[in-house]
DNA sequence: GTGTAATCGAGACGGTACGTCGAGTCTTGTG
DNA sequence: CACAAGACTCGACGTACCGTCTCGATTACAC
């Protein structure tokens, strides 16, 4: 799906990784600064001293060149997040948000993203392609996590793992999507704290579910 | 704000409403249909039966158009969530989120938010007049209800309300905007039942709450 | 042709002469400086402190008041030109053509003589209306100038009054709106003294005039 | 003067052959039915079935296209004229005009001229342009045969050639630019040889006009 | 080494939309 | 009525960008 060329038969001039980099850290560059919109093709082939048929050659729409773009640049984080080995849920759950949060945090992919969503909007396949490798791992992870919780009896059988997956990664989104508050480390805290405690205390009328 | 002109001394020519309404449901049609990006400013002049001068005139670009459209079809939502007298904190919160959610299931809008995200991203006080209309009131509204909540003694003091706002609308928009599932009545009610209660049912090692 | 409104029954509100001489003078002073095309009627209606409407309704287009203004501008040079009396025939034809160089030598008006000239090649009706003002007039001169000449026996019977006659404007109007070089009092007396004459001194074969 | 990008180092796609005729032709037919002003670049690029960006990467002006749709188009006339070999002044001064008479009797390239004398109006470095390509060629051979007509002595040593020319071309252009009556050939010869033989047949009193 | 088959740079090209401007008309309210 | 203010239509403007195409000039493997 990354190479739309077969790469049995080498024959020809070989592609050049090095302008295959070139252009990747000119889009990435251009695409924080000015966003999807404000990022013409052009100007991509400037920066990395490059044609623009080469970028055609290898990208079909400037959209597809942003989703590789912001694919590399999340690549780190895919590493950092392997490290498992937690013991409890919350510990467990913050080991996959908190490396995410951290990067989306320092890096102003937040524009790319957004087109990327509007672009999935108006192309299903394109939106399957940016779910297929952005979403879908995470979100395959968080299910895994909550699967062995309820199976450890940690977390009721009843629970929706899909709404509890919502539930973890949505309030982030909000914040990042939205800009109304700061998308960090700290809010990451306490949004997944507060998922897994939930925000009401006490049934009304009971008695406090914590015996205080 | 939404008012371009002061409307003191009525000298010249009055705007024609006619006009301003015909723009915005050709906008709105259009947008729906196609997006932010899929929809030009001729087309909606032709659809309107208007001059794109006199769009323009009212409306400095595309995305304010869009808001106001948004804003516009958005009307009826606000009336019919303002029905409030609920008892239950789920309530409360249900009154809140299902009429919103009943609204952008059926209308095509959220293409049109997506590209007003993305302008918001691109220019701060267009993202302002944005949050303004469309985020900070019913946000509000959440806040006052965990607010009495809180009074009430239903949620402990320390819960941070606007993290408790964003469980509560974040689940919601990503699945909105992600497209990744359905954001239909049905998850917003289990999605507001699993933020009250929270994804874990007893702390880890402690007796299950449901006795079994 | 020049009042679009019949004068006969005064009713309401008569016209305001001051704005009417406020238009002119705006019109004018805008068409010099920047031409027929350089010139816009909401720039006229501003410099005259007049609404764009108060113009149509006395000139139904822009070529029109330009044709106005022009006139108007021209009205002086009429009566500096009706004083004759003049004897040799050399002497008749510069009082007619020596007072229209010095007014168009020291006017900006040469722009709004071909704007007017473009209108005229569109519309028939305005290229009667422009050669019945400004072209007619004078020629009409120089053809009784020219017919008292051919009665005198100054001029050959057999001389085309029509030709003469662009013998006679033709290299002042060719200067003018050519521009390769100036056409002022000099040239003028030149030309005029050149037509007369005639280029050739002697009949090819013929002795030659000087003697030699 | 002409071409303008350096035709050395070839590098690029090059420039289409066809799409240049295709454009001046459409321009020329457009020009000469609607005149400069009535002609829209948008027309232009739709009836040579060009996009408007072709056009104007070439020509960075309506004007500019005018000008070169109007000297291929006069470049048969050129040719047509270089036959010469004359005898007598008049036939000499024929040659020169006749060719371009007919030229411009039978089409209708008047408009675009007088779009042209325009421009030049308002932009002297398109003057000049004008001037270069248009008159001045023509000029230069109405100077060098009465150059000649001088040495032969047919015409007077005193005779200002700059002013013999005007009174050359000028009632020829008159009659173009003001259309009071037509620019044919039969007033070509007329014109031509009363300028030559001049209006005044003899000096008034006198017995003849060379006997003084 | 020499085809051969690809990549690459440069830049022309079609198409679509942009946002602006100007001519001329129309619609108010005021004098 | 005349007029001021200004909203409105229509159509062209010149620009920008996307994605395609057409050249000639490079590669590098395969024969």
């Amino acid at each position: 799906m990354i190479e739309p060329r077969a790469a049995m038969p080498r024959r020809g001039r070989p592609r050049s990784e090095r302008r295959r980099q070139a252009i990747l850290e000119a889009a990435y560059a251009l695409l924080c600064e000015h966003g999807l919109g404000g990022t013409s093709m052009d100007a991509v082939a400037d920066r990395a001293g490059v044609s623009k048929a080469t970028i055609y050659r290898w990208w079909s729409s400037k959209e597809l060149l942003a989703l590789e773009t912001l694919y590399e640049s999340w690549d780190a984080e895919r590493d950092a997040a392997s490290a498992t080995g937690e013991t409890t849920l919350e510990d467990e759950l913050l080991a996959l948000v908190l490396p995410w949060v951290r990067m989306v945090a320092d890096s102003a992919s937040t524009r790319i993203l957004l087109g990327i969503l509007t672009k999935a909007k108006d192309d299903p396949g394109f939106a399957d392609a940016y779910r297929e490798r952005f979403i879908n791992p995470r979100r395959e992870r968080s299910r895994e996590v909550l699967r062995r919780a309820i199976e450890r009896g940690d977390v009721a059988a009843g629970v929706d793992v899909e709404v509890a997956t919502d539930l973890l990664w949505g309030p982030l989104y909000h914040r990042l999507l939205h800009g109304h508050a700061r998308c960090d480390e700290q809010f990451a805290r306490r949004s997944v704290a507060l998922a897994i405690t939930g925000i009401r205390v006490r049934a009304p009328g009971a008695p406090r579910r914590d015996g205080r």
